[in-house]
DNA sequence: GCTGCTTATTGACGCAGGTCAACATTCGCC
DNA sequence: GGCGAATGTTGACCTGCGTCAATAAGCAGC
């Protein structure tokens, strides 16, 4: 099959609760569905489908969107390897958001209720999981901060340092790496137009903070970036 | 002391799992503790605190708001009675955000660790709190989408409806309302200055759509005020 | 490689909402 | 009830970003 189990998953740091013994793990393990990859435009789930699971994202980045009553998308979310999503499913056991495979991904599907239990037998498990559900909470809070204070530099830096900081944490570059999502997504969650992105870009490339080749990205000023971004 | 208990509490409909058997309310009764009513401007909990508990609205009007790098704030939500806060704390042990009462107001303290415990014995009050988690992410993921999406009318709009159906829900007028938040911190919750909301409320009324006497609103055209929220 | 299609960049222009300022109203406090 | 401070309203002006349009660069399929 996909991958053989958490216990050797590089990820679980990320994605398991350190906590846990071995004969938790092997009791998660054992509840964990792993299916085949999906591909690039692939969806995970659609809005208003049956909630069943949430996912742990094994490989590939996914992008989580709302259709608004208009027709348009919001976008969300934008969800990397040991990232869980699907949460915002749980209150009308049914989807809230949509979830689709910006590349070739790979997921774990982790049955809701499956988990349920398993949480009521280990503290660790349903503590590990409210702190998910608190942690998208407060992440959720930030982008609202940013939606409703920042300029557009100050957007786009920002997603910059968190896919930066996310990246860092997988061991990869934390200066160096590729976009997997388009302008047009960047710009539908920084609540910007494509354009905009893109003249940031190029703003940011002229200050030399940045080397843009297309979605190649290097930050070549991190501070620099920083303080784009306002923060500390 | 403050109020009996839950059993015979009119919001438990709104706050409690409607499957509680009557010794699992006690159970829960029994680790809920009831202070005394917060005056106005006070805080519950500040930014950066230890995080212990999560907090019942009893009675009254709470905002919760973070402190941006930059030193400005960022309110993220309003609480009514029977409205659940301050579980963004629970990702970090520390409070992501501080509470502060907007009127005089009372709440239920419920202990996490106590809350837990219960959780692990009492599926019905795990899934509950699941719930209510997920709920508050797709609550803000709504936000974001009016933050990221919506002209000052629609937001304006969009907030009154909720007002309203809130109230609603407390079998109380839904065409018929005090705010009891300021002009500044509507504007701010919803990404714009004190002037846009006034004018806001300024040309609402002039369109017959609203009554606006300083906090005091009638909703006069609920389906006017749906349309200008784009919802259906 | 070429062809058509999707995605990204850049420029010119307009407008929704921000900013600044003056004034009005409300509210807490003595 | 009166006074001062806080909160709300309204107007005039300005600006950051959206809109529209033209062009360029990638990319999948043949």
């Amino acid at each position: 099959d996909y991958q053989t189990n958490c216990g050797n998953c590089r990820l679980s740091s990320i994605c398991l609760p350190f906590a846990l013994e071995t004969s938790e793990v092997d009791a998660l393990d054992r509840i964990i569905q792993r299916s085949r990859p999906l591909q690039k435009g692939q969806h995970l789930y659609r809005e208003s489908d049956d909630f069943q699971s949430v996912y742990a994202v094994r490989s590939g980045t996914l992008k989580a969107y709302r259709t608004t009553d208009d027709g348009r998308e919001q976008v969300t979310g934008f969800y990397f390897p040991g990232e869980i999503l699907g949460m915002d499913g749980i209150s009308n056991n049914t989807h809230a958001s949509s979830a689709k495979a910006l590349e070739t991904a790979a997921v774990c599907e982790i049955p809701f209720t499956s988990l349920e239990k398993l949480s009521a037998v280990i503290p660790h498990l349903q503590r590990h999981f409210f702190q998910l559900m608190s942690r998208e909470i407060a992440e959720d809070q930030q982008l609202i901060t940013l939606l409703s204070k920042s300029s557009a530099d100050e957007r786009v830096a920002a997603l910059l340092l968190s896919v930066s900081t996310r990246n860092a944490r997988r061991k990869l570059s934390a200066t160096k790496f590729r976009l997997s999502m388009s302008r047009v997504d960047i710009g539908n969650y920084l609540g910007l137009t494509v354009e905009t992105v893109s003249r940031v870009f190029s703003r940011m490339q002229k200050l030399e903070v940045l080397k843009v080749d297309n979605k190649e990205i290097e930050v070549l000023d991190v501070d620099a970036l920083r303080d784009m971004a306002n923060v500390s």
